[in-house]
DNA sequence: TGTACATCAGTGAACGCGCGTTCACTGATGTAC
DNA sequence: TGTACATCAGTGAACGCGCGTTCACTGATGTAC
């Protein structure tokens, strides 16, 4: 078959970018840096588009590029398909859970005020890592089959962690394991929806954070409703 | 400007469909009936199709109309878009939610067995309305705005009535009504990954009903989460 | 019952558009000598 | 330090495709007489 393409004959510089930020003075910088940041552009275009109340199914390749300032053949200098973009998003918000985790854990179990620390926790993580609970908040749900089924077997393992966290309360060191892991997700639900909460309340289609006050109303709720699970604990009798 | 379409001279019957149901022998019936059929069979397709895996958002109307065994331009005698279309099974699924708390409060209290019952109905509806459940359940995170913040009220709808019915237990009496509101909230968060496990652990990407046996330790499960969250009725004091 | 006309659900063809993917290319950065 | 060549992130153009939407149309059903 003959390449019905024409060869390249465009005088140089003829071409008129029309993308955003159109690559400012040819700066200085290595390869190795200049990918990393187109890569991180990409990622960040599209979160950005996705903060714009478009669902990560949606996304279009060309969209995401574009936004990030490149065009369409550049994105798979980076990632195979958009696919494998949403896991390196999913991978960066799991990295966000983790330090939440590691923050509570850290001055380890204070019985009195633990409940109030942990939403306290919560929120400040949500709030500095908004994008990225969002995206998962929505891909969650997504018809996109891969990206679901990876954060639901991050969220597994995120309730796991958790259960072994619970375990070194005193009132819990009775309960089985399976207990342990039941209580676990009952908390991380919780969460989950305070998170949706919290993303729902942001003003403009989640493309400002929430005013204070929502927040804090939200916080509230939350604190509330771990407050009764909590009570529920010393009432069960825990069997293997 | 011209018109450039060429005016239709095609002899008659030549065109050939390729429809599966190449509608069967122009069967005697009133043109309502025949709408009506039309009608159900495009949200049927748009249901099937999300059985196989695809997301709402993702759902083009020409994949629906061709599900449907109809031509493109025969989906708007039914729905302007959509979303429209979305917004119907919204409705439809619904109607299945309330004839739930219906039954489940046909015979009154039984404080004895009324988790067990519950979780009964619940897992007989979800079986029998799979596909509007599995919707629900896609579209309520999805990227499609109208059908998220329909989806959402209608859930804090359905929690209100709960939350109704719950305060006829004489333990719930002399609770407020902010503290009843939370309450059904969270048993609502619990039926909702309640049927998210179940339409998980459906075979093949949803398109089957789950085995018996995963149903069984799903509705067990729930049965646990709900028993332990009952027992910290008694320990909360509620204030307004 | 029969006839002439109206209604309207569904048809088939066409449109312009944004999409994912490919390709040979450019030109700055990096490396070997 | 200077030169010749290699690497490779990003470019621009092209492709074929499925999409939503429009339009004049067909022909069965419905209605008035």
């Amino acid at each position: 078959m003959v390449n019905k393409r024409t060869p390249t004959t465009r005088p140089p510089g003829r071409h008129v970018t029309r993308h955003p930020a159109p690559r400012p003075a040819p700066e200085r910088r290595s390869q190795a840096d200049r990918r990393q940041q187109t890569r991180q552009a990409l990622l960040d275009a599209a979160l950005g588009q996705m903060e714009a109340g478009i669902g990560f199914e949606a996304l279009s390749l060309r969209r995401v590029a574009r936004a990030a300032g490149v065009v369409p053949a550049a994105f798979y200098r980076h990632f195979a398909s958009m696919d494998e973009l949403g896991l390196a998003l999913v991978e960066d918000s799991v990295l966000a859970l983790r330090s939440m985790l590691r923050e509570a854990r850290e001055d380890g179990p204070a019985p009195e005020r633990v409940i109030e620390r942990s939403v306290k926790i919560l929120f400040a993580h949500v709030r500095e890592h908004r994008r990225h609970f969002a995206f998962v908040a929505q891909a969650r749900g997504s018809g996109n089959a891969v990206l679901r089924h990876a954060i639901r077997s991050e969220t597994k393992l995120f309730a796991s962690e958790l259960a072994t966290d619970l375990a070194r309360f005193p009132v819990l060191r009775e309960w089985s394991t399976s207990d342990l892991q039941m209580l676990a997700g009952m908390f991380v639900e919780t969460m989950i929806s305070a998170i949706e909460a919290f993303l729902e309340a942001s003003p403009g289609g989640g493309v400002q954070p929430p005013t204070p006050e929502a927040e804090a109303r939200i916080a509230k709720q939350t604190e509330r409703q771990l407050r009764l699970l909590a009570l529920a604990i010393p009432q069960w009798r825990s069997r293997p």
